[in-house]
DNA sequence: AAGTGGTCTAGACCACCTG
DNA sequence: AGGTGGTCTAGACCACTTA
Protein backbone atom coordinates (compact mmCIF):
# COMPACT_ATOMS: atom_id res chain seq x y z
CA UNK A 1 0.00 0.00 0.00
CA UNK A 2 2.74 2.19 1.11
CA UNK A 3 6.62 2.91 0.32
CA UNK A 4 6.79 3.13 4.28
CA UNK A 5 5.80 -0.60 4.26
CA UNK A 6 6.41 -1.65 1.44
CA UNK A 7 10.10 -1.85 2.20
CA UNK A 8 9.67 -3.73 5.50
CA UNK A 9 8.08 -6.34 4.64
CA UNK A 10 6.02 -9.02 2.44
CA UNK A 11 3.22 -6.91 0.23
CA UNK A 12 1.09 -10.32 0.40
CA UNK A 13 0.38 -10.10 4.18
CA UNK A 14 -2.84 -7.89 5.58
CA UNK A 15 -1.34 -4.67 6.49
CA UNK A 16 -1.91 -4.88 10.02
CA UNK A 17 0.10 -8.42 9.73
CA UNK A 18 3.00 -6.46 8.31
CA UNK A 19 2.21 -3.44 11.36
CA UNK A 20 2.35 -6.12 14.50
CA UNK A 21 6.11 -7.44 12.22
CA UNK A 22 6.98 -3.97 12.65
CA UNK A 23 5.86 -3.36 15.89
CA UNK A 24 7.91 -5.94 17.18
CA UNK A 25 10.84 -5.60 15.62
CA UNK A 26 10.56 -2.28 17.20
CA UNK A 27 10.24 -3.78 20.78
CA UNK A 28 13.20 -5.99 19.90
CA UNK A 29 15.68 -3.46 18.64
CA UNK A 30 14.75 -1.55 22.10
CA UNK A 31 13.41 1.32 19.60
CA UNK A 32 10.39 1.29 21.69
CA UNK A 33 10.63 0.43 25.60
CA UNK A 34 8.76 -0.12 28.35
CA UNK A 35 9.36 3.07 29.84
CA UNK A 36 7.51 5.16 27.27
CA UNK A 37 4.57 5.15 25.62
CA UNK A 38 4.64 4.01 22.25
CA UNK A 39 3.13 6.72 19.14
CA UNK A 40 -0.45 7.30 19.42
CA UNK A 41 -3.07 5.38 16.99
CA UNK A 42 -3.19 8.73 15.09
CA UNK A 43 0.36 8.98 14.33
CA UNK A 44 0.70 5.48 13.61
CA UNK A 45 -1.59 5.66 10.90
CA UNK A 46 -0.39 8.78 9.82
CA UNK A 47 3.48 7.21 9.27
CA UNK A 48 2.12 4.39 7.70
CA UNK A 49 -0.57 6.02 5.66
CA UNK A 50 -3.46 3.75 7.13
CA UNK A 51 -6.63 4.28 8.96
CA UNK A 52 -7.07 4.23 12.53
CA UNK A 53 -8.79 1.07 12.71
CA UNK A 54 -6.21 -1.01 10.84
CA UNK A 55 -3.45 0.55 13.75
CA UNK A 56 -5.56 -0.82 16.29
CA UNK A 57 -6.45 -4.09 15.32
CA UNK A 58 -2.81 -4.51 14.85
CA UNK A 59 -2.18 -2.94 18.68
CA UNK A 60 -4.96 -5.10 19.65
CA UNK A 61 -3.25 -8.45 18.26
CA UNK A 62 -0.17 -7.83 20.09
CA UNK A 63 -1.93 -6.54 23.58
CA UNK A 64 -3.67 -10.19 23.37
CA UNK A 65 -0.30 -11.37 22.81
CA UNK A 66 1.37 -9.63 25.92
CA UNK A 67 3.56 -7.70 23.96
CA UNK A 68 1.52 -4.36 24.66
CA UNK A 69 -0.59 -3.19 27.30
CA UNK A 70 -2.79 -0.14 26.47
CA UNK A 71 -3.94 2.62 29.58
CA UNK A 72 -6.59 4.84 28.36
CA UNK A 73 -6.31 8.37 28.06
CA UNK A 74 -2.43 7.64 28.73
CA UNK A 75 -1.03 5.53 26.07
CA UNK A 76 0.03 2.56 24.95
CA UNK A 77 2.87 0.85 26.61
CA UNK A 78 5.87 -2.00 26.01
CA UNK A 79 4.74 -4.69 28.62
CA UNK A 80 7.57 -6.41 30.81
CA UNK A 81 7.59 -10.10 31.08
CA UNK A 82 6.57 -10.66 34.57
CA UNK A 83 5.72 -14.37 35.21
CA UNK A 84 7.00 -14.81 39.16
CA UNK A 85 9.84 -16.35 40.00
CA UNK A 86 10.40 -20.78 40.08
CA UNK A 87 10.28 -20.64 43.44
CA UNK A 88 7.02 -18.90 43.85
CA UNK A 89 5.08 -20.71 41.04
CA UNK A 90 5.59 -24.34 42.14
CA UNK A 91 6.26 -24.32 45.47
CA UNK A 92 5.07 -23.27 48.67
CA UNK A 93 6.52 -21.56 51.46
CA UNK A 94 4.75 -19.11 53.68
CA UNK A 95 5.11 -17.99 57.03
CA UNK A 96 2.68 -18.62 59.74
CA UNK A 97 0.16 -16.69 58.73
CA UNK A 98 0.28 -18.08 54.99
CA UNK A 99 2.22 -14.88 53.61
CA UNK A 100 4.76 -15.87 50.85
CA UNK A 101 8.09 -15.20 51.62
CA UNK A 102 10.58 -13.77 49.58
CA UNK A 103 13.07 -15.98 48.25
CA UNK A 104 16.62 -15.31 48.10
CA UNK A 105 19.35 -16.30 45.49
CA UNK A 106 23.17 -17.04 45.79
CA UNK A 107 25.03 -17.63 43.34
CA UNK A 108 27.66 -20.51 43.68
CA UNK A 109 29.77 -20.19 40.43
CA UNK A 110 29.98 -18.89 37.15
CA UNK A 111 32.16 -20.59 34.50
CA UNK A 112 32.72 -21.18 30.87
CA UNK A 113 32.33 -24.85 29.82
CA UNK A 114 32.43 -26.52 26.70
CA UNK A 115 29.58 -27.43 24.64
CA UNK A 116 27.09 -29.87 26.20
CA UNK A 117 25.04 -31.03 22.41
CA UNK A 118 22.09 -30.90 24.07
CA UNK A 119 21.76 -27.70 25.42
CA UNK A 120 23.53 -26.14 22.51
CA UNK A 121 21.09 -27.80 20.43
CA UNK A 122 17.89 -26.01 22.54
CA UNK A 123 19.69 -22.65 22.75
CA UNK A 124 20.16 -23.31 18.91
CA UNK A 125 24.04 -22.78 19.04
CA UNK A 126 26.20 -24.63 16.72
CA UNK A 127 26.97 -27.76 18.24
CA UNK A 128 30.72 -27.06 18.90
CA UNK A 129 30.12 -23.86 21.22
CA UNK A 130 30.93 -22.82 24.57
CA UNK A 131 28.71 -21.79 26.59
CA UNK A 132 28.66 -20.10 30.12
CA UNK A 133 27.24 -22.19 33.14
CA UNK A 134 25.38 -20.45 36.19
CA UNK A 135 25.40 -22.42 39.56
CA UNK A 136 22.88 -21.19 41.70
CA UNK A 137 20.72 -21.60 45.15
CA UNK A 138 17.47 -20.10 45.69
CA UNK A 139 16.79 -19.76 49.69
CA UNK A 140 14.49 -18.93 51.87
CA UNK A 141 14.66 -17.90 55.40
CA UNK A 142 18.15 -19.00 54.58
CA UNK A 143 17.62 -22.33 54.10
CA UNK A 144 18.04 -23.58 50.32
CA UNK A 145 15.29 -24.91 48.80
CA UNK A 146 15.93 -24.82 44.73
CA UNK A 147 19.54 -25.52 43.30
CA UNK A 148 19.50 -24.71 39.87
CA UNK A 149 21.83 -24.63 37.14
CA UNK A 150 21.94 -22.30 34.28
CA UNK A 151 23.35 -22.10 30.58
CA UNK A 152 23.68 -19.37 28.31
CA UNK A 153 25.65 -18.24 25.37
CA UNK A 154 28.84 -16.65 26.53
CA UNK A 155 28.53 -13.56 24.05
CA UNK A 156 25.79 -11.84 25.15
CA UNK A 157 26.23 -12.44 28.55
CA UNK A 158 30.04 -11.85 28.76
CA UNK A 159 29.35 -9.20 31.45
CA UNK A 160 28.12 -12.21 33.76
CA UNK A 161 31.79 -12.98 34.07
CA UNK A 162 33.47 -10.15 35.53
CA UNK A 163 30.54 -9.51 37.90
CA UNK A 164 31.54 -10.89 41.70
CA UNK A 165 29.34 -13.90 42.44
CA UNK A 166 27.72 -11.75 45.54
CA UNK A 167 27.22 -8.53 43.20
CA UNK A 168 24.04 -11.67 41.72
CA UNK A 169 20.71 -9.86 42.45
CA UNK A 170 18.59 -12.25 43.57
CA UNK A 171 16.41 -12.04 39.95
CA UNK A 172 18.49 -12.63 37.33
CA UNK A 173 16.36 -10.98 34.80
CA UNK A 174 16.16 -7.71 35.14
CA UNK A 175 20.23 -8.22 35.46
CA UNK A 176 20.38 -9.65 31.86
CA UNK A 177 18.01 -6.29 31.08
CA UNK A 178 20.21 -4.13 32.55
CA UNK A 179 23.67 -5.56 32.59
CA UNK A 180 23.95 -7.55 29.18
CA UNK A 181 20.46 -5.50 27.53
CA UNK A 182 19.01 -9.00 26.98
CA UNK A 183 15.03 -9.22 27.65
CA UNK A 184 13.13 -12.32 28.51
CA UNK A 185 9.77 -11.86 26.99
CA UNK A 186 8.23 -15.61 27.80
CA UNK A 187 9.57 -19.17 28.44
CA UNK A 188 8.24 -22.89 28.34
CA UNK A 189 8.91 -25.03 31.39
CA UNK A 190 8.51 -28.97 31.54
CA UNK A 191 7.84 -30.44 34.92
CA UNK A 192 8.59 -33.80 36.02
CA UNK A 193 9.49 -36.03 39.05
CA UNK A 194 12.92 -37.12 39.70
CA UNK A 195 15.22 -38.51 42.75
CA UNK A 196 18.34 -36.62 44.33
CA UNK A 197 21.30 -37.19 42.90
CA UNK A 198 24.31 -37.38 45.82
CA UNK A 199 25.43 -33.53 44.52
CA UNK A 200 21.57 -32.49 44.79
CA UNK A 201 20.90 -33.69 47.58
CA UNK A 202 23.84 -32.23 49.54
CA UNK A 203 23.02 -28.86 47.81
CA UNK A 204 19.04 -28.59 49.67
CA UNK A 205 20.13 -30.42 52.54
CA UNK A 206 18.16 -33.93 52.03
CA UNK A 207 18.71 -37.24 51.53
CA UNK A 208 20.53 -39.02 48.35
CA UNK A 209 17.51 -40.48 46.58
CA UNK A 210 14.78 -37.94 48.18
CA UNK A 211 11.68 -37.42 45.70
CA UNK A 212 12.25 -34.18 44.26
CA UNK A 213 10.70 -31.86 41.15
CA UNK A 214 12.47 -30.88 38.06
CA UNK A 215 11.46 -27.74 36.05
CA UNK A 216 13.55 -27.06 32.79
CA UNK A 217 13.04 -23.93 31.70
CA UNK A 218 13.85 -22.54 28.14
CA UNK A 219 13.69 -18.65 28.16
CA UNK A 220 13.23 -16.76 24.95
CA UNK A 221 13.74 -13.05 23.95
CA UNK A 222 11.53 -10.54 22.72
CA UNK A 223 12.93 -11.56 18.98
CA UNK A 224 11.49 -15.30 19.64
CA UNK A 225 15.06 -16.96 19.52
CA UNK A 226 15.69 -18.60 23.09
CA UNK A 227 18.35 -17.02 25.50
CA UNK A 228 18.81 -19.11 28.14
CA UNK A 229 18.38 -22.84 29.08
CA UNK A 230 17.73 -23.67 32.84
CA UNK A 231 17.13 -26.63 34.89
CA UNK A 232 16.01 -26.37 38.89
CA UNK A 233 15.96 -29.28 41.21
CA UNK A 234 13.79 -28.58 44.77
CA UNK A 235 11.94 -31.13 46.96
CA UNK A 236 8.91 -32.73 45.60
CA UNK A 237 6.88 -32.88 49.02
CA UNK A 238 6.82 -28.71 48.61
CA UNK A 239 5.51 -29.08 45.06
CA UNK A 240 2.43 -27.81 44.08
CA UNK A 241 0.83 -26.29 40.83
CA UNK A 242 -2.10 -25.42 39.12
CA UNK A 243 -3.13 -24.61 35.54
CA UNK A 244 -6.29 -23.86 33.64
CA UNK A 245 -7.46 -25.54 31.10
CA UNK A 246 -9.44 -24.99 27.90
CA UNK B 1 -29.91 1.18 22.20
CA UNK B 2 -32.53 -1.10 20.99
CA UNK B 3 -35.42 -3.29 22.95
CA UNK B 4 -33.80 -6.06 21.96
CA UNK B 5 -30.81 -5.55 24.13
CA UNK B 6 -32.71 -3.39 26.62
CA UNK B 7 -34.76 -6.45 27.64
CA UNK B 8 -31.56 -8.84 28.42
CA UNK B 9 -29.22 -6.47 30.04
CA UNK B 10 -27.50 -3.27 31.74
CA UNK B 11 -28.10 -0.75 29.12
CA UNK B 12 -24.55 1.01 31.25
CA UNK B 13 -22.25 -1.71 29.34
CA UNK B 14 -21.30 -1.34 26.04
CA UNK B 15 -23.08 -3.21 22.99
CA UNK B 16 -20.89 -5.57 22.25
CA UNK B 17 -20.32 -6.84 26.26
CA UNK B 18 -24.03 -7.47 26.26
CA UNK B 19 -23.38 -8.95 23.44
CA UNK B 20 -21.30 -11.38 24.37
CA UNK B 21 -23.10 -12.10 27.71
CA UNK B 22 -26.34 -12.73 25.65
CA UNK B 23 -24.48 -14.71 23.19
CA UNK B 24 -22.84 -16.75 26.24
CA UNK B 25 -26.16 -17.20 27.74
CA UNK B 26 -27.62 -19.00 24.03
CA UNK B 27 -24.46 -21.08 24.31
CA UNK B 28 -25.28 -22.28 27.47
CA UNK B 29 -28.78 -22.62 27.04
CA UNK B 30 -28.16 -24.87 24.21
CA UNK B 31 -30.06 -22.68 21.52
CA UNK B 32 -26.60 -22.94 19.62
CA UNK B 33 -24.99 -25.87 19.60
CA UNK B 34 -21.67 -27.61 18.01
CA UNK B 35 -22.99 -29.07 14.86
CA UNK B 36 -24.80 -26.03 13.13
CA UNK B 37 -23.33 -22.42 12.73
CA UNK B 38 -24.31 -19.28 14.87
CA UNK B 39 -26.76 -16.87 12.57
CA UNK B 40 -24.11 -15.05 10.39
CA UNK B 41 -22.66 -11.62 11.74
CA UNK B 42 -25.23 -9.38 9.21
CA UNK B 43 -28.60 -11.52 10.55
CA UNK B 44 -27.35 -10.55 14.53
CA UNK B 45 -26.78 -6.90 13.56
CA UNK B 46 -29.89 -6.75 12.18
CA UNK B 47 -31.54 -8.67 14.91
CA UNK B 48 -30.09 -6.60 17.69
CA UNK B 49 -30.54 -3.15 15.14
CA UNK B 50 -26.14 -2.52 15.25
CA UNK B 51 -23.42 -2.61 13.11
CA UNK B 52 -21.63 -5.51 11.98
CA UNK B 53 -18.41 -4.07 13.29
CA UNK B 54 -19.92 -4.25 17.30
CA UNK B 55 -21.28 -7.45 16.11
CA UNK B 56 -17.78 -8.61 15.18
CA UNK B 57 -16.23 -7.49 18.61
CA UNK B 58 -18.43 -9.61 20.11
CA UNK B 59 -17.40 -12.59 18.41
CA UNK B 60 -14.12 -11.72 17.85
CA UNK B 61 -13.75 -12.22 22.10
CA UNK B 62 -15.71 -15.02 22.17
CA UNK B 63 -13.40 -16.58 19.64
CA UNK B 64 -10.50 -15.25 21.87
CA UNK B 65 -12.16 -17.01 25.05
CA UNK B 66 -12.53 -20.34 23.13
CA UNK B 67 -16.28 -19.73 22.69
CA UNK B 68 -16.63 -19.88 19.36
CA UNK B 69 -14.61 -20.48 16.34
CA UNK B 70 -14.74 -19.25 12.56
CA UNK B 71 -14.31 -20.87 9.16
CA UNK B 72 -13.66 -18.47 6.37
CA UNK B 73 -17.02 -19.15 3.67
CA UNK B 74 -18.70 -21.64 6.27
CA UNK B 75 -19.39 -19.73 9.27
CA UNK B 76 -18.78 -19.49 13.38
CA UNK B 77 -19.08 -22.71 15.64
CA UNK B 78 -19.62 -23.17 19.05
CA UNK B 79 -16.20 -24.85 20.02
CA UNK B 80 -16.23 -28.08 21.79
CA UNK B 81 -13.75 -28.05 25.08
CA UNK B 82 -11.21 -30.60 23.71
CA UNK B 83 -8.23 -30.45 26.47
CA UNK B 84 -6.83 -33.97 26.20
CA UNK B 85 -7.06 -36.75 29.00
CA UNK B 86 -5.40 -36.32 31.83
CA UNK B 87 -3.20 -39.77 31.19
CA UNK B 88 -2.46 -38.29 27.78
CA UNK B 89 -1.26 -34.63 28.67
CA UNK B 90 0.71 -35.45 32.42
CA UNK B 91 2.25 -38.94 31.71
CA UNK B 92 4.33 -40.38 28.71
CA UNK B 93 2.72 -43.51 27.74
CA UNK B 94 4.53 -44.34 24.28
CA UNK B 95 4.81 -47.68 22.46
CA UNK B 96 8.24 -48.70 20.99
CA UNK B 97 8.13 -46.03 18.40
CA UNK B 98 7.50 -43.44 20.56
CA UNK B 99 3.67 -43.21 19.38
CA UNK B 100 1.82 -41.98 22.34
CA UNK B 101 -0.96 -45.17 23.29
CA UNK B 102 -4.25 -44.84 23.54
CA UNK B 103 -5.70 -44.84 26.98
CA UNK B 104 -9.10 -46.87 28.07
CA UNK B 105 -11.26 -46.73 31.09
CA UNK B 106 -12.62 -48.95 33.93
CA UNK B 107 -15.69 -47.35 36.12
CA UNK B 108 -15.39 -49.19 39.07
CA UNK B 109 -18.45 -47.86 40.88
CA UNK B 110 -20.96 -45.43 41.06
CA UNK B 111 -22.10 -44.35 44.62
CA UNK B 112 -24.48 -41.94 45.79
CA UNK B 113 -22.84 -40.72 48.80
CA UNK B 114 -23.43 -38.39 51.75
CA UNK B 115 -21.87 -34.66 51.78
CA UNK B 116 -18.09 -34.13 52.32
CA UNK B 117 -17.90 -30.27 53.17
CA UNK B 118 -14.43 -30.21 51.32
CA UNK B 119 -15.87 -31.33 47.73
CA UNK B 120 -19.16 -29.93 48.53
CA UNK B 121 -17.54 -26.14 48.95
CA UNK B 122 -15.68 -26.74 45.37
CA UNK B 123 -18.68 -27.88 43.41
CA UNK B 124 -21.11 -24.86 45.01
CA UNK B 125 -23.27 -27.11 46.73
CA UNK B 126 -24.83 -26.95 49.83
CA UNK B 127 -22.96 -28.15 52.86
CA UNK B 128 -25.61 -30.93 53.54
CA UNK B 129 -25.97 -32.37 50.06
CA UNK B 130 -25.45 -35.99 48.88
CA UNK B 131 -22.94 -36.13 46.01
CA UNK B 132 -22.44 -39.04 43.57
CA UNK B 133 -19.12 -40.92 43.48
CA UNK B 134 -17.35 -42.49 40.55
CA UNK B 135 -14.11 -44.78 40.78
CA UNK B 136 -12.76 -45.34 38.02
CA UNK B 137 -9.48 -46.90 36.64
CA UNK B 138 -7.44 -45.39 33.41
CA UNK B 139 -5.29 -48.09 31.99
CA UNK B 140 -2.31 -48.21 29.15
CA UNK B 141 -2.50 -51.81 27.34
CA UNK B 142 -4.53 -53.39 29.71
CA UNK B 143 -2.07 -52.22 32.71
CA UNK B 144 -3.57 -49.98 35.55
CA UNK B 145 -1.66 -46.08 35.13
CA UNK B 146 -3.96 -43.58 36.96
CA UNK B 147 -7.10 -44.06 39.51
CA UNK B 148 -9.75 -41.22 39.77
CA UNK B 149 -12.69 -40.30 42.32
CA UNK B 150 -14.92 -38.07 40.65
CA UNK B 151 -17.85 -36.00 42.66
CA UNK B 152 -20.02 -34.65 41.25
CA UNK B 153 -24.00 -33.24 41.83
CA UNK B 154 -26.27 -36.37 41.83
CA UNK B 155 -29.47 -34.65 40.00
CA UNK B 156 -28.32 -33.03 37.12
CA UNK B 157 -26.15 -36.54 36.41
CA UNK B 158 -29.08 -39.22 37.91
CA UNK B 159 -28.91 -40.83 34.48
CA UNK B 160 -25.49 -41.91 35.41
CA UNK B 161 -26.70 -44.17 38.34
CA UNK B 162 -28.97 -46.21 35.68
CA UNK B 163 -26.16 -46.95 33.05
CA UNK B 164 -23.89 -50.23 33.93
CA UNK B 165 -20.45 -50.22 34.49
CA UNK B 166 -18.89 -51.34 31.28
CA UNK B 167 -21.46 -49.59 29.67
CA UNK B 168 -18.84 -46.21 30.70
CA UNK B 169 -17.68 -44.94 27.21
CA UNK B 170 -13.23 -44.37 27.75
CA UNK B 171 -14.10 -40.39 28.09
CA UNK B 172 -16.58 -39.35 30.13
CA UNK B 173 -16.92 -35.93 29.28
CA UNK B 174 -18.72 -36.67 25.81
CA UNK B 175 -20.94 -38.56 28.13
CA UNK B 176 -21.73 -36.11 30.27
CA UNK B 177 -22.88 -33.92 27.31
CA UNK B 178 -25.02 -37.09 25.55
CA UNK B 179 -26.60 -38.46 28.63
CA UNK B 180 -26.78 -35.65 31.03
CA UNK B 181 -26.81 -32.50 28.81
CA UNK B 182 -24.07 -31.28 30.64
CA UNK B 183 -21.09 -29.32 28.44
CA UNK B 184 -17.74 -29.18 30.65
CA UNK B 185 -16.39 -26.09 29.07
CA UNK B 186 -13.05 -25.21 30.94
CA UNK B 187 -10.93 -26.90 34.31
CA UNK B 188 -8.85 -26.16 36.81
CA UNK B 189 -5.98 -28.67 37.90
CA UNK B 190 -3.72 -28.72 40.10
CA UNK B 191 -0.61 -30.82 40.86
CA UNK B 192 1.23 -31.86 43.25
CA UNK B 193 3.43 -35.07 44.84
CA UNK B 194 3.00 -37.36 47.47
CA UNK B 195 3.28 -41.16 48.47
CA UNK B 196 0.59 -43.91 47.52
CA UNK B 197 -1.67 -45.22 50.09
CA UNK B 198 -2.32 -48.72 50.46
CA UNK B 199 -5.45 -48.22 48.25
CA UNK B 200 -4.36 -46.57 45.98
CA UNK B 201 -1.18 -48.61 45.33
CA UNK B 202 -3.18 -51.81 45.14
CA UNK B 203 -5.08 -50.13 42.46
CA UNK B 204 -1.73 -48.78 40.83
CA UNK B 205 0.14 -52.38 40.97
CA UNK B 206 2.92 -50.25 42.95
CA UNK B 207 4.42 -50.51 46.91
CA UNK B 208 2.51 -48.38 49.09
CA UNK B 209 4.67 -45.74 49.68
CA UNK B 210 5.85 -45.14 46.13
CA UNK B 211 6.43 -41.73 45.15
CA UNK B 212 3.16 -40.75 43.11
CA UNK B 213 1.68 -37.45 41.30
CA UNK B 214 -1.82 -36.03 42.41
CA UNK B 215 -3.96 -34.34 40.25
CA UNK B 216 -6.83 -32.64 41.27
CA UNK B 217 -9.34 -31.03 38.77
CA UNK B 218 -12.11 -28.98 38.85
CA UNK B 219 -14.37 -28.72 36.11
CA UNK B 220 -16.15 -25.59 34.75
CA UNK B 221 -19.18 -25.92 32.49
CA UNK B 222 -20.51 -23.33 29.95
CA UNK B 223 -22.16 -20.97 32.31
CA UNK B 224 -19.37 -20.95 34.76
CA UNK B 225 -20.90 -23.07 37.38
CA UNK B 226 -18.59 -26.22 38.90
CA UNK B 227 -19.80 -29.61 37.18
CA UNK B 228 -17.26 -32.24 38.48
CA UNK B 229 -14.79 -32.54 41.03
CA UNK B 230 -12.02 -34.73 40.37
CA UNK B 231 -8.90 -36.54 42.46
CA UNK B 232 -5.99 -38.52 39.92
CA UNK B 233 -3.44 -40.55 40.98
CA UNK B 234 -0.33 -42.08 38.85
CA UNK B 235 3.18 -43.03 39.51
CA UNK B 236 5.36 -40.01 39.64
CA UNK B 237 7.85 -41.65 37.67
CA UNK B 238 5.83 -41.47 34.29
CA UNK B 239 4.84 -38.29 35.50
CA UNK B 240 5.87 -35.10 33.20
CA UNK B 241 4.30 -31.33 32.23
CA UNK B 242 4.95 -28.81 30.17
CA UNK B 243 3.56 -24.96 30.65
CA UNK B 244 4.32 -21.59 28.83
CA UNK B 245 4.73 -19.05 30.50
CA UNK B 246 4.11 -15.24 29.86
C1' DA C 1 -23.86 -17.09 -7.98
C1' DA C 2 -24.85 -16.39 -3.36
C1' DG C 3 -23.47 -16.36 1.28
C1' DT C 4 -19.96 -16.48 4.75
C1' DG C 5 -16.14 -14.49 7.29
C1' DG C 6 -11.55 -11.35 6.55
C1' DT C 7 -9.61 -6.89 5.74
C1' DC C 8 -9.83 -1.93 5.53
C1' DT C 9 -11.54 2.78 5.48
C1' DA C 10 -13.06 7.31 7.35
C1' DG C 11 -15.33 9.16 9.99
C1' DA C 12 -18.14 10.14 14.98
C1' DC C 13 -18.57 10.62 19.88
C1' DC C 14 -17.27 9.15 24.65
C1' DA C 15 -14.20 8.38 28.87
C1' DC C 16 -10.06 9.13 30.97
C1' DC C 17 -5.60 11.50 32.02
C1' DT C 18 -2.44 15.37 32.11
C1' DG C 19 -1.04 20.01 32.14
C1' DA D 1 -8.24 22.18 26.78
C1' DG D 2 -6.02 18.88 24.28
C1' DG D 3 -4.45 14.32 23.69
C1' DT D 4 -4.98 9.44 24.58
C1' DG D 5 -7.43 5.12 24.08
C1' DG D 6 -12.62 2.98 23.96
C1' DT D 7 -16.80 2.35 21.46
C1' DC D 8 -19.57 2.45 17.35
C1' DT D 9 -21.19 3.24 12.64
C1' DA D 10 -21.82 2.33 7.64
C1' DG D 11 -20.07 1.40 4.25
C1' DA D 12 -16.32 -1.14 0.61
C1' DC D 13 -13.92 -4.92 -1.40
C1' DC D 14 -11.58 -9.56 -1.00
C1' DA D 15 -11.15 -14.77 -0.10
C1' DC D 16 -13.29 -18.84 0.71
C1' DT D 17 -17.09 -22.35 0.64
C1' DT D 18 -21.17 -24.50 -1.17
C1' DA D 19 -24.35 -25.46 -4.48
Amino acid sequence: MDIVLDRISDSRLPIYQRLKDDFVRRIARGEWTPNHPIPSETQLAAEFNVSVGTVRRAVDDLVQDDFLYRTQGKGTFVKRANFGTTLERFFRHTDANGVPLKPQGRMLSVTPIGPRPAINDLLQLSPTAPLLELRRLRLIADAPKLYEEIYVDPEPFAQLTVLALDAFSDLLYPLYEQVCGQRVFRAAETIRFDHASDAVAEHLDAKPGDPVAVIERLAIGVDGRPLEWRYSVGLASRFAYSVELR
